[in-house]
DNA sequence: TGCCAGGCTTCAC
DNA sequence: GTGAAGCATGGC
């Protein structure tokens, strides 16, 4: 058991941001997070964070995959007081982070996220896990740790598609078996700035540019990837008729965008209303 | 029941 | 190069 206090983080808001999929929600102030091969229980009291684990695995694992040393108050603190949708979307998220997951978990994630929804997402990754991954053993029993691509890629198409990932199986497929078979580098793309990174996950089969920016952003941290999609395209579409000024965010514009992207998502009042009275639609 | 989803590839032009 | 069509499936 380890207690630290921690600005700026809301796990609530982390678990509903369309990050990561694979979080277990227990009660309002408590979850089991499964991450990097490992599980901890995290428990939350305001800015007080109760982790199940002893302060060296947290010093190791959690500080890091939580991006904790990062100061997101003072990020937040450089937006443009005069952009009022902006300036909502933070005050409502204003407890999001961006976490440092997995880079492989990330690529996989985000393939089965297109033209998909957070909760059938989930459910596919979990049922993915369930199937191919390594059976482990924690202190609330047992779990199952994300599959490597080459178990994946040994498993073939032909098993990924009874997981009902739709047409996304194909792609899965053909990613596990560029990284299983060592043709797609994960360590050249970990080396890589965001520009060639990105270039990198566009040659990939079912990898796009909303899908590319998103495995930029969350899994390789480049805060300046500003995935565009049907969310943040009502957003800029109702709010942002000339763009959005990611000029004036560069270097950390994908930060801005995770907090407009909860907002839509999530609030259901006084965003949407607001809009210009489109439905959503492609 | 029908619309929609953290979109992509393919094809017509 | 651009835009529409087609794609699998389940949440709501």
């Amino acid at each position: 058991m380890f207690k630290k206090t921690i600005r700026d983080l809301d796990l609530n808001q982390v678990y509903g941001s369309g990050q990561t999929f694979r979080w277990i929600r227990l009660d309002d102030n408590t979850y089991d997070v499964p991450a990097m091969g490992r599980m901890v229980e995290i428990t939350q009291k305001g800015e007080e964070f109760t982790f199940s684990c002893t302060k060296e695995e947290y010093n190791e694992v959690w500080d890091s995959y939580l991006d904790a040393v990062t100061d997101y108050g003072q990020i937040k603190a450089l937006a443009d007081e005069s952009d009022e949708y902006l300036t909502a979307a933070i005050r409502y998220g204003n407890g999001i982070r961006i976490l440092r997951q997995d880079l492989w978990e990330m690529l996989v994630c985000f393939v089965i996220s297109q033209n998909n929804n957070i909760p059938r997402i989930r459910k596919s990754v979990e049922a993915l896990c369930e199937r191919f991954g390594e059976k482990k053993e924690w202190e609330k029993g047992r779990y199952a740790a994300f599959p490597d691509a080459r178990t994946l890629s040994s498993a073939g198409l032909k098993d990924l598609a009874e997981l009902g990932l739709g047409y996304r199986d194909k792609y899965l497929a053909s990613l596990a078996e560029a990284v299983g078979s060592g043709e797609f580098s994960l360590d050249d793309l970990r080396k890589a700035d965001y520009g060639t990174a990105h270039a990198l996950l566009m040659k990939q089969y079912g990898i796009g540019k909303k899908v590319a920016d998103c495995i930029c952003l969350f899994g390789l941290h480049h805060v300046d990837a500003f995935p565009i999609d049907t969310h943040i395209r009502q957003i800029l579409d109702g709010h942002y008729p000339d763009g959005f000024p990611i000029e004036r965010y560069r270097g950390y514009s994908g930060i801005m965008q995770q907090y407009l992207f909860y907002y839509d998502l999530n609030s259901d009042g006084q965003s949407k209303t607001e809009r210009t009275g489109r439905t959503a639609g492609k």
